[in-house]
DNA sequence: CTTGATGCAAATGGTTTGCATGTTT
DNA sequence: AAACATGCAAACCATTTGCATCAAG
């Protein structure tokens, strides 16, 4: 039920089996973004954290990357407000809940959104997609903060 | 409650009453949204249907000038996608549900958010604002055509 | 008359693309 | 070897900004 995270390897191969090449590149963005966690990521920021050991590796690679991974259904791409797009592992899904005050994110688990999207599906006949569903805001903390 | 749709001399008040000017430009681009309706209209269409009367008006003042209308709380923005950023009147406050096969958006009631948002407040301690809410998903059309 | 709004052109910033070259299969 | 991925530089496109001018209060 719970998607358990995947290694590195189990990524390579479900890449490859998706008939995308498993490169130098897409370990270095694979790995980075495991090694994430939770935390969204730009395109920037992975190509930044890369750098550190593969400083040749060119910031328009980290995003035909992270296209092929997205399109691969490896990752999930997430806009919050104007800011750059990021990404996340596809195995981590949940929701997004920004706070328009302070600008934290928050991750809802999928189970709240759930009674909506039954709801949406019986009486829209649309189906949400879990993935992309993001909530803009006030966190508790900023509510308290200003009464 | 339902709020009702106002007149464009009602809508420049609302502006001046916030300390804005009341400009040509400002007029035109109110005068617009009110004939889009619920559409939401990007800033370069409605440039485009401004330029019918006053040529003149540059796309950059269509810009400045919806600034200042979401400012003083009279229209709200939204994004779809990665599109261009759209606009309407804050009176349509609904919420907003594309399909990422056809690319309709459908405008639901803001009913159908209602225990979502409780049970956010409840749960979360977050107070979701209800003018910002996209989901995107796939439409009765399109589910129903690709069987 | 004073302040704020506008037109224009130029800058910005995230993201994409063309092309020659390098790497994976 | 063939197909695809990469580095680089340049393009793109929505949006923003500086500045001189104009209009609303």
């Amino acid at each position: 039920m719970a998607s358990h995270r995947p290694t590195l390897d189990e990524l390579l191969a479900q890449l490859r089996a998706r008939g995308q090449r498993a490169t130098t590149a897409r370990r270095a963005v694979l790995a980075e973004l495991l090694a994430a966690g939770d935390t969204h990521l730009t395109a920037d920021e992975l190509a930044r954290r890369i750098h550190a050991e593969h400083p040749a590796i060119h910031l328009s690679t980290v995003y035909r990357t992270l296209d092929a991974l997205a399109a691969a259904g490896l990752i999930v791409v997430a806009r919050f407000a104007d800011q750059p797009l990021t990404y996340h592992l596809a195995g981590d899904v949940h929701h997004h809940a920004v706070c328009t005050t302070c600008g934290d994110t928050i991750n809802l688990p999928v189970r709240v959104l759930a009674p909506l999207r039954r709801r949406l599906l019986r009486d829209h006949g649309f189906d949400a997609d879990p993935r992309h569903l993001t909530i803009t805001g006030t966190c508790a903390g900023c509510r308290a903060g200003q009464g």
